[in-house]
DNA sequence: GTCTATATCCAGATAGAC
DNA sequence: GTCTATCTGGATATAGAC
């Protein structure tokens, strides 16, 4: 019987984590370079440029350039996932749609090209592809969850919540970017809508 | 003196409203092409060969990509004019809020790239020309007449509406397209908004 | 894993003949 | 006003040497 050299596993982990390293600076680089200068303009080119490599070798870490959008799209919704495990979502109704909009909201306003991204489906030709499109719709349970636990009964309660949600961040990232303009207003909108969908405060 | 020979002028109007005729064919080429593949996709080579041309006749009638883009954005924001003016907004507060929404909203699902084009600011490198730009900036003001005639009262009423009507807007056109899944929560929407900034129905 | 070389094609834009 | 010819540079992607 041949046996593999006992070395052999530890030197296939190590190559395994430089090539995981590299993935990742490519990464961050692709997100600063989307950040600067809008989703759509990113190349290939340039992002290789930026990471000191040739273009070509950046196939070795991606497949084309829709694997990369598609493990950035991937990785924001994990980040979204983990600030919402993160968050200490309170038992009262009302604090927890604050909780749920002052979280959201301000996520997506830190990054129009990550909202573009996740959110707006103006990128020409792409898509996720399912496994990556599934962690979004957990992210989407558990917001679903949450809101149901809040009181929410029906299905155009729920739209209604993210379209007034899409609407502050969209607002904010199109009109006032960097700003606060629609961030500052969150807690009214949380409070219109729970007027309308819980009853008016002290209501019960 | 010398003196313009009198056929000269008609010659001179009969070859600019051809001229006109074309830049109109080629904008409705354009805006057809965008709505297909989406607003960041549109080549002026792929225009061109739409409308029977090489790529290099397109500038004589736009001078260049930049100054395509900004033709439709002017369009854009007055096809929403006309619909302002031509539709009659009820005298009644939450019967104007009404009109408004659905004007809007609708005008927005109608077209994905148009909306991008108008709305978000998703586009690399294109920013509306000052002439183009005031026309939409004059929409906006005519928007905020009928809402401060309904009963809307300061800066935070207005953006909390816009944020409102927007997310309704941007959630059709991202998750249901060409279906009515937050069309027809419209009215609940505004039922909702006038409660919190009107004070609940009935109550004067 | 990275490179050189290359393929293939497309982009926006300009010059000048007709 | 439209064309041919051309410029210049960009894009994504593959093959194969090292």
């Amino acid at each position: 019987m041949t046996r593999t050299p006992p070395t052999q596993p530890r030197r296939r982990d190590r190559r395994r984590a430089r090539h995981e390293e590299t993935k990742q600076e490519i990464l961050d680089t692709a997100w600063s370079m989307v950040r600067a200068d809008g989703l759509a303009a990113l190349s290939l080119r340039a992002l290789a440029h930026a990471v000191d490599m040739e273009p070509q070798s950046l196939y070795t870490y991606f497949a084309s350039k829709n694997a990369l959008y598609d493990r950035m799209f991937a990785d924001g919704n994990q980040e979204l996932a983990r600030r919402f495990a993160d968050t200490e979502i309170p038992g009262d109704p009302r604090g927890a749609l604050r909780a749920t909009a002052r979280l959201f909201v301000e996520f997506a306003a830190q990054d129009q090209a990550r909202y573009q991204l996740l959110f707006l489906r103006t990128l020409p030709g792409f898509q996720p592809s399912p496994t990556s499109y599934a962690i979004a719709v957990e992210v989407l349970n558990s917001v679903r969850v949450v809101l149901t636990r809040a009181g929410l009964r029906d299905d155009a309660d729920f739209d209604l919540w993210t379209a007034v949600v899409a609407g502050l961040a969209s607002q904010q990232l199109a009109n006032d970017p960097g700003g606060d303009r629609y961030l500052r207003i969150i807690d009214n909108a949380v409070t219109m809508f729970a007027d309308y969908v819980l009853g008016p405060a002290g209501v019960k």
